[in-house]
Order: C-alpha cells, then structure tokens, then sequence
DNA sequence: CACGCCAACTCGTATAGACGAGTGGTCGAG
DNA sequence: CTCGACCACTCGTCTATACGAGTTGGCGTG
C-alpha cells in the first residue's frame, strides 16, 4: 500500500562491480544518515523494496542484513524494519570510586541513574563461593576459592551492564561483603573498614562482539558490541583485593578518563 | 572429498523451536569453542554441511553469516571458511604519554612495536587546515579552523588505528607541528617548548560497529568493532590545545588505565 | 458499543537451482 | 623440469517460491 515515494531512494547501476544488495544497503544508508529516515522510524518493506528495484526478496533482505549487522537498524517481526534508536549514554568517569562517592547509603549506581532522572534496577543478584578461574586467579595472586558477586545493572527497564566482583575468600568470607546487600558504600567502603586501604585501580578494556549468552543477558540488538571491562582494586600493600569483571552494552556507554600529563 | 568424518558435528534437532540455521550455528560455535577446530583451521565447507545436515545451502550459509557477525569465523573466497585466529593485541596503558617516553627521538608507536618484535609503520600522513567540525569546536572551545594531522598506523602490515589529531591554528600554524614530522617527543613535545605546558588529558572511549570506510581503512574482518577514542589534552591554564580522534580495530587493542583510589 | 475474528501486511525460515569468480592442484605440452 | 591449461572445489550473488508467525486494523456479530 505505501508505494515507496520516488526521490527518497535512487536506481541501481547495472554497470557497477557492486553487488546489487550492497547498493541497496548504501542507498538505505545513505539515507538514513542524511536523516531522510529518521530514529525510529520505519523503513520501507520488503515488499516495497522489491518492487522498486526489481529485485527478488532474498537480495533486499540481504542489504538489510548488512544494515543490521552496522548497529544501524533492526527488525521487528510483523511490524518492519526500523532505524534503531541511540539510547541514552550512561558516563561512567574515572573519579568514580573516588571516596567522596562512597560516603551515601545507597549504591553508585542507583545515585547516579535517579540524579539523571532514569529508573536504575538491580537483579539477578547471586552471591556464592566458587573455584576461581585461570584469569581471575592469576589477577588476585593464585587463590583457589574466591567469593562471587553476581548483579546485573538495569536503566529504566532495559539490561546495560553485567558484572561479576570476585574477593579472596580469606578476605571476604564471613563479613558483610559475603551478604547480598553489604551495607552503604557498597564492598569497597567495607573492604577499608576491614583494614584493606585501597591504594589505586586497575582498568583493562576491551571491545568485541558478544556472544549469545551476552546477547540474552543484555537483550542486545544485533549489531551491537559490548565492552568487557576487568577492574582490579589494589590496597596499599600492593595486594589485589578484588576483581570486577564487567560486561557493559556498548551503545550504553561512555567511558571516561582523566589521566595526568605527568 | 572431505566427507566430514562424523563426531565432530550432531545432529539436528527437529522438535527444537529453534531455527535450523541457530542450531548448525550453535554446533560449529561449540566445536569451536571447544577446540574441536583451531585458530586459522578450515571449517567444513557449505557443501559438506548441506550433505550432512540435510539442509540446503542458503541454511548453511545462515548459520555462517551467524558466526561472522560474532566475529568467530571469516569466509575466503575460492578457499572455505576459517577460524579467524586473534591477531596479538596491542596494550595501551594509561601513562602512555607520559613526559619521560617524550625524550626519544622516534614516535612512541614505532619505539613501542620495535620492543615488542612488530614491525610498525604510519602511512597516510596528511596535514592541513580545515573547517573545525562542531563536536571538534566545542572541545576545542570555539574556535573555527583548526589544523588536522592524520594518519594510519600498522603492526606487521595489518592497519590497527586510523588517528586526527586537530589543534587550533593559534598554536600550531607556522611551528614545527605543522610539519609532516614535527621532530622528537611529537606534537606534545613541541607543544611544551611552545610554552604549553601539559596538564592533564581527558579520554572518551566508545565502542561500535565499524562504518563501511572504516572497514576499508583498517581493513575490518566481519564481526570487529572499533574502539572510538577521544583524548583532549589541557593546558597548564586549563585550555584544550589538541583534541585526538582515534579510531581502533578492537581486535588488537586492550587499553589499560591505571586509576588513583583517592 | 464491545468484542472477536479475519484479512492484509510484516518479517522469519527454508528449499532448489543457476551462474560467477577466486584458488589450488593435476596433468600434459613443450 | 617448467609452464600453462584445465578442472574441481570453494564461496559470492541472485532468482523464484513456499509456508510460518507476529502485528494491526477493520469489519461484522452479538
């Protein structure tokens, strides 16, 4: 019933190397970054597509594919294909476990996300002692056992982030940490109650394509990365105290840093 | 001629919800992830699989377009379909700019990969004054034009970081850091005998997909994302004197920062 | 008016076939 | 032995068709 309104995409150049399906994809890309199809907006269909270019399904789908693929649009089964929204950013900059943050009873999530004016959520929290990981026990000195911190991170319904805190069972077992809501401040206000100053953090970033696990987690579209980020909190003798693995949706974030010209 | 020696791949699953393509997917991502296949080893090709799952070739090649996009797998033309191997990464720690890997007369790029056995090179230098974009300007605090420095870095042949650096032509126009080589200790050096001294930088990490001209740039296999990079560098009176846009094949990179805990 | 059903439209999955093009090995001519 | 032609195998592109399943809106019934 929608036509397709000429002017809005062009023909195909029989003459071009290029194969058809990726000219579809360019022209649709083109015209979305040129804000002809705007956020959420949907683009023409299948049917459509087909028909203005005289091409079989299966070629405009896989122009979309392509498009799918760039993070640029997804589809909706029944309703269409759309040009995928950007959700809002999340800042996480690097004075944030500053100590100044630590001082209020609620997590450092949930403050920031009500300041910015979002509904922050917790879940699928899980607390438990597990045998660690090559990686993990390589980073906290060769411990065996460590105690697991599950939680994943929630703004305004939608999953961003997944991280998993591992602590050296000699540290952790016993204490408030070992609880599933181990007071205000959050584990490293108790880790320095329990004589474990932090002295600095380490942060190791990475960026890759998730895999399905993530992609259920996260509930990501297709074409979206993720960022794995690996924090290690050092105390002041040099020990590794804890480990924090986390995944975060990379079109959920910034990452921001604040480095000395030294 | 390679009938697929059975034991390496099940079964389908007929009663499963799930696709036909999602489950020879899940099977080639299980036996790879299993080691059942190495890095850089030839998975079975599409005609092999059709013969031993029953299915027609467009399924097979479904499932492969699956695995391209988790960035697991890359298709050779005339040759077959591959575990795509991990190129090494490079690290990038945070006190990478740091006044006392100034003093040497080559970049820190090439002095960096010298170490560590690669054999490095910048190409498509280029620079020149141009119009400010209006991200550039705002963090450059409004200025119109500005001078821009490109260029290219790679490891060993393969294209690993494609990087603009913008400075306001107050500072930079008519000084070595117009030049094509703006001598030792780079444009930080000689911002510093200009009388800007370094205070501190501030970086933004973003992770995406790749746009089809950064695919070609760096020469993105299916499935990477770029790691998008923004480092600003201030000035000792507070001023932003070089704004530093990078963009990085997230398969070769781990950035590391090092984080006061304040 | 309210509700449910249905039709039309959407994308998802799968089949079967065709031709093109890049790669690598074999084999025969020189 | 060397080189080129050829062929088998590989993935790339494209067509045509079929049916399934989620969504939406309208229409008819109660």
């Amino acid at each position: 019933m929608s036509p397709l309104s000429s002017g809005l995409l062009g023909d195909l150049d029989p003459t071009s190397d290029r194969a058809v399906f990726r000219q579809i994809a360019d022209q649709l890309r083109e015209a979305i970054d040129r804000g002809r199809f705007r956020e959420g907006e949907k683009l023409p269909s299948e049917a459509d597509l087909v028909e203005h270019f005289g091409v079989s399904r299966m070629t405009v789908r896989n122009a979309f594919s392509i498009l799918q693929g760039e993070g640029l649009v997804h589809a909706e089964h029944g309703r269409g294909v759309f040009v995928r929204p950007r959700p809002p950013v999340r800042r996480l900059a690097s004075d944030r476990f500053a100590r100044r943050h630590r001082e209020q009873g609620k997590s450092a999530f949930i403050v920031e996300a009500d300041a910015a004016g979002s509904h922050p959520q917790v879940d699928s929290l899980e607390v438990k002692e597990e045998k660690a990981s090559h990686d993990i026990s390589t980073r906290l000195g060769s411990v065996r056992r460590v105690l697991a911190r599950r939680r994943r991170y929630l703004l305004d319904g939608k999953p961003v982030e997944f991280a998993t805190s591992y602590l050296p069972l000699d540290i952790a077992r016993g204490t408030p940490i070992a609880e599933p809501n181990p007071g205000p401040g959050g584990i490293y206000a108790r880790l320095e109650e329990l004589g474990h100053h932090l002295d600095h953090f380490e942060e190791e970033i990475r960026a890759r394509m998730p895999s399905p696990a993530e992609v259920k987690t996260l509930r990501l579209a297709a074409g979206v990365p993720v960022i794995h980020l690996v924090r290690t909190a050092f105390d002041t003798e040099g020990r590794a105290v804890e480990v924090c693995d986390t995944v975060m949706a990379a079109d959920a974030y910034v990452l921001s840093y604040q480095l000395p010209a030294t």
